[in-house]
RNA sequence: UGGGGUGUCGCCAAGCGGUAAGGCACCGGAUUUUGAUUCCGAUAUUCGUAAGUUCGAAUCUUGCCACCCCAGCCA
């Protein structure tokens, strides 16, 4: 099947053909710009894949830039988690850099502008900027220090950056149009001050520039050829070519290319809701397993290649949408189904004794894994043996493929048991099931005849280990945080933790938290990918549909 | 109401004037020692809508409708 081509790489292939990069030896280079006042999402798992997607397709470059120009929100470790998952994720990006270092850059050629006429310093204050900006239909008005000399703007513009002004008394402005329809183009500002100390920087700068001036210089500095964002910067486009131009970069130009940002369903996504749910405590932290940060993401297991294949297999375009969270899972499911190693666990145990098992000792067998190449684990069979209590009912609904009395059901990898009875405790509550096993249908050597339509997990009780078992669910919309599109599924907060058993195969990584994955049939994984428990999950689930 | 975008199956999404790819979900059926997997099969006479151009349109033109974004000294 041909490799389809998303639109943005159509456009790329269109330049190409143009010959508009051949000066620069056709180098595509792109960038992942994230502001560090926050973790990364999934959302930006798509940006991610965009962007090194097509430095992969091109061979061409892409920085991880970080767009720290307002020191107010930034920190040293919202840089370091983006760092970090960029490394979990696996992208590879040929350099690190920071808007911070360009703030010499920057003010040079902010002078520069204004040299040329085309910035100014302002005196209004903020709310005065806003009243003047006009509306969404009517024109904005020029400021009264619009037509200020070169001179005094400059003197002005250096006692901005000396300190000499409180924060919002003046700002830069570019002189472009006040009666533009696109309001981003009515003498936008280019510089505030602001005397708040930058991570990076400290008390080195008191005037920061704005997102719009910063962000076409810093691509425009690197040799971005293809700034790609999201669609809610269409109206800066204009705006971003305008201070590429001004500022006197040479060709090939930067391109600002948007798409539409990821969208899940049930899942808030909006850092500020995020930070929210972080602050208030209403979560244990950015990489809580309930959120949907990529940090989250990989406590609950979720494997990073299975994130890159979601992200990949949705596509680009400039539709708003919102995928289904079973799409997410479906690529989890197929991950993990090729590559997880699987044991067997039961989540809530209980007893099961076979009557009539007269070895002294238990028996142990080899077994292949799901994958056969990923190789065999030894389990061990015996007289006394724990199963999910949801596979024992005592009044099954018809089609009932597992344990009931009388019922004959296949003890995953071992022998056929039938169930002859069970024991209660004085409430009525089952306490055991009394089973016998018939010894010719040995796993793999089966010669009794007996054909079970159900096949259970068992874990020896001689030697299961303990195990904790924690199911959580997604990071939900929340009317109290989305205001809006409520569902019954608004458990944003559930943390399901079930103390089982389990294979002592699983004893060496038991210390690291032990997941099910809520995907569907599927459903567990711990520590990454390498073990995957879905066998009971699947029963219980199947059960209650 | 000004400007910028978007509308193809329940959800993503190809398609770029020649007669509707694919994936997820769903539904059949086969295999199955995970009710999983795998495997086959079904599933848009139709592309927001109404006209027009054309031998021929989801693709071109025009009008209309719906939804999203923009009035931070945030990014």
């Amino acid at each position: 099947m041909a490799e389809s081509v998303n639109f943005i790489e159509q456009i790329i292939n269109e330049e190409l053909e143009e010959g508009k990069f051949e000066r620069t030896g056709n180098k595509i280079i792109t960038r992942f710009p994230p502001e560090p006042n926050g973790y990364l999402h999934i959302g930006h798992c798509k940006s991610l894949c965009i962007n090194f997607g097509v430095k992969d397709k091109y061979q061409g470059e892409c920085n991880l830039r970080f767009d720290d120009t307002n020191p107010a929100k930034e920190t040293e470790e919202f840089a370091q988690s983006i760092i970090d998952s960029l490394d979990w994720l696996g992208f590879q990006y040929d350099r690190i850099l920071y808007a911070s270092d360009y703030y010499d850059k920057m003010y040079e050629i902010a002078e520069k502008m204004i040299l040329d006429g085309n910035a100014y310093v302002c005196d209004l204050s903020a709310e005065e900027i806003t009243e003047t900006r006009g509306t969404l239909t009517e024109p904005g008005k020029e400021s009264p220090y619009r037509n200020r000399s070169v001179e005094e703007n400059l003197k002005l513009f250096r006692e901005m950056k000396e300190g000499k002004y409180a924060d919002g008394e003046k700002v830069l402005r570019a002189k472009i149009d006040m009666a533009s329809p696109n309001i981003n183009m009515r003498d936008p500002i280019l510089y505030r001050v602001a005397h708040v100390s930058h991570y990076r920087t400290g008390d080195r700068w008191c005037i920061y520039p704005m997102y719009d001036f910063a962000h076409p210089i810093e691509d425009a500095i690197e040799g971005i050829t293809h700034s790609i964002c999201t669609l809610e910067f269409e109206d800066h486009r204009p705006l971003y070519n305008w201070v590429v131009e001004h500022a006197g970069f040479e060709a090939p130009l930067p391109r600002q290319i948007e798409f539409a940002r990821l969208g899940i369903t049930n899942t808030v996504m909006s850092k500020r809701y995020l930070k929210k749910l972080v602050d208030e405590g209403k979560v244990h932290g950015w990489d809580d397993p309930r959120m949907p940060t990529l940090a989250g993401l990989k406590n609950r297991g979720v494997p990073p290649e299975a994130l890159k294949s979601f992200c990949n297999l949705i596509g680009v375009s400039k539709a708003n949408s919102e995928c289904q969270y079973s799409y997410l899972e479906a690529c989890i499911r197929d991950y993990l189904n090729a590559n997880a190693e699987r044991a067997m666990a039961v989540v809530d145990p209980l007893k099961l004794t076979i009557t009539n098992y007269e070895g002294e000792e238990d028996v142990e067998f080899d077994i292949n894994q799901f994958k056969p190449e990923l190789g065999k684990r030894t389990v061990r069979f015996g007289k006394t043996l724990y199963i999910d209590r949801n596979d024992f009912s005592l009044n099954p609904p018809p089609k009932y493929f597992r344990l009931k009395v009388g019922g004959y059901v296949r003890l995953k990898s071992a022998y056929i048991v039938r169930c002859d009875g069970y024991n209660t405790d004085e409430n009525g509550n089952v306490t055991e099931v009394l089973c016998s096993y018939v010894p010719e249908s040995r796993s793999g050597n089966d010669t009794s005849g007996i054909k079970t339509k159900g096949v259970i997990h068992w874990v020896n009780a001689e030697t299961a280990i303990d195990a904790v078992i924690k199911q959580y669910e997604p990071l939900l919309k929340d009317a109290e945080y989305a205001g809006q599109d409520f569902s019954e599924r608004m458990n944003y907060d559930s943390e399901h933790i079930f103390y089982g058993k389990a294979e002592p195969y699983l004893a060496e990584t038991m210390e690291k938290s032990f997941q099910i994955m809520r995907t569907g049939y599927y459903k567990s994984c711990m520590d990454g990918d390498k073990f995957c428990l879905s066998e009971i999950v699947s029963l219980k689930d199947n059960f209650n549909k």
